[in-house]
DNA sequence: CAAAGTTTGAAACATTATAACATTTGCGGA
DNA sequence: TCCGCAAATGTTATAATGTTTCAAACTTTG
């Protein structure tokens, strides 16, 4: 199995929290732009895990922080997070997931388990490459990809017994 | 501009609602599957433009009707339009649209104005499989693309008085 | 016709997202 | 330092999208 299919199996994820939220202070700093604490707050949240995480999710995980907030709260820090290229929006979940590739600029594709709802992502500059050219040769002016793919992860192919 | 584009330009366009129907009704014939009143109203007004529709926008136009109706008549419908291929559902819209090429086996590829909403459907095979083929090298079992790409559509660009 | 299965009706509810306006905070210039 | 502005947050309300549940009507089949 690839290197970067990590998510899937057990592995020390507190490292993906501390190295994403280090990229993400680096970015901002370099953008010149304010990651507050509540914006950092939810960042961390995201990363809890590989599963994205709803907007009302965050809030109740704010909410048991109780540091608590109402929705226009969490969908600002979520329009900067997506702003400055720290998250994703999976439009097929109406979810959020942290960015592993955050300061690279790129499109992700993204592998979603129908089972335990774990996403990897992907950068395929080739096949993203191609999609735009196809746009193009319809005359269409591309400017953003969504591109989701949903089915089973590794673990989770021949467990009949779902979680 | 190559000719399916079509919807893009001034058609007839009665003529792609006549042929939605005719085939619909000819899939679900020869699937045994019931076209009823409902399900085949809800694909006519799917099909009155190239522009997704809103589950809720689906319903208001049934109550215009004089036929009024709760949200589940609607979603049910589109549910069973979903399951026969007769409409696609954009995600990132979280709206209907008419399946160019209901009956063929397909997954479809879908061009999104950002300011006319027209939507034009591709069939990319050989995309669609390098695509599954990269999710089966992450060890991944694909079972269900989403590919919609936002942008800009020929009639749009240029245009800076937007309808 | 009677039984069983499918479709529709209807009411309530759940989830996701935004609008509008008040208040606070951070930051640069008088 | 302190004023004044812009950015960020708080607060309330509301809009938009989607589901659950149970009852009634209709279809199919034996
Ligand atoms: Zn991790
Ligand atoms: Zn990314
Ligand atoms: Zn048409
Ligand atoms: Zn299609």
């Amino acid at each position: 199995m690839p290197e970067h299919a990590l998510p899937y199996r057990p592995h020390n994820h507190q490292a993906c929290v501390t190295q994403a939220l280090a990229d993400a202070r680096s970015i901002c700093r370099q953008a010149n732009a304010r990651l507050t604490p509540i914006r950092e707050r939810v960042l961390e949240l995201i990363w809890q895990s590989h599963k994205p995480l709803g907007a009302y999710d965050i809030l109740a995980k704010l909410g048991s922080d109780g540091h608590s907030s109402a929705p226009p709260t969490v969908y600002r820090a979520l329009d900067f997070l997506l702003q400055y290229g720290l998250i994703h929006r999976i439009a097929s979940l109406n979810a959020f997931v942290g960015c592993a590739h955050a300061g690279e600029r790129h499109r992700g594709t993204f592998l979603i388990c129908r089972t335990c709802g774990t996403v990897l992502e992907l950068t395929m500059p080739d096949l993203m490459q191609a999609i735009e050219t196809a746009a193009r040769t319809e005359a269409f002016q591309p400017d953003d990809v969504t591109l989701e793919v949903a089915g089973l992860c590794p673990q989770c192919q021949g467990d009949h017994h779902h979680d």
